[in-house]
DNA sequence: TTCCTTATTGGCCAATATGCCATGTATAAG
DNA sequence: CTTATACATGGCATATTGGCCAATAAGGAA
């Protein structure tokens, strides 16, 4: 059922991280699971912001979250999109060796 | 001089990189330089639109050009952009597992 | 029940991205 | 010179994204 080529999913992971709150949150999850709270504080906007951004990393798979209570911890669900911050740092150090 | 932290950087070559035709380009630049025109055939789009494409990756230092008559061949400048594919197959991989 | 905390969703608007067309530029050939 | 080829760029319309506020939902406590 999913037609969609290789470039096409590629890409739309890409845009999922492609947002400097987001890979905050990644980054930060990577270190454990954290409330929306707990996110807001690190990322600095609206709290319904930050929300949106989860709900996007979650219908991407990035994410999943667990309720306690009134709260709701969200945890990395695929752990290797981390190689994505060495990756891009070593792409970034290699351009910056460059320039 | 350049005080951006290193999330916002990330963005930023994401943002580059997270489009199906400018994953395309750079897939097909990773085999060898090619010039605009083949590379319009590639992604099927109009001339102006491939060439702003290729303008916006220029700017990001992921590719360069070389000019020869009135043909203009790109290719990678930072070739280890390639190992977003590999990062990228494999989380998708991994994601499809877990569904 | 009501109140409080925490998080999600809807609405709205500003900012950005995308893509096409038309125009401009650079090089080569005649 | 003119013409043709191959790209680049400006402009404009549309689409998407991002972020705030307000409203809503879901739990826990009194």
């Amino acid at each position: 059922m999913n037609k969609l080529n290789s470039f096409t999913k590629q890409a739309r992971m890409l845009k999922t991280l492609a947002h400097e709150s987001r890979l905050m949150i990644v980054d930060r999850l990577s270190h454990g699971e954290c409330s929306v709270g707990g996110l807001r504080k690190l990322v600095g906007s609206d709290l319904s912001t930050v929300s949106k951004h989860l709900a996007l990393l979650r219908a991407h798979g990035i994410v999943e979250d667990r309720r306690e209570g009134t709260t709701v911890y969200y945890r990395l669900r695929t752990p290797c999109v981390c190689d994505f911050f060495t990756c891009a740092t070593k792409v970034l150090k290699d351009r910056s060796r460059r320039e």
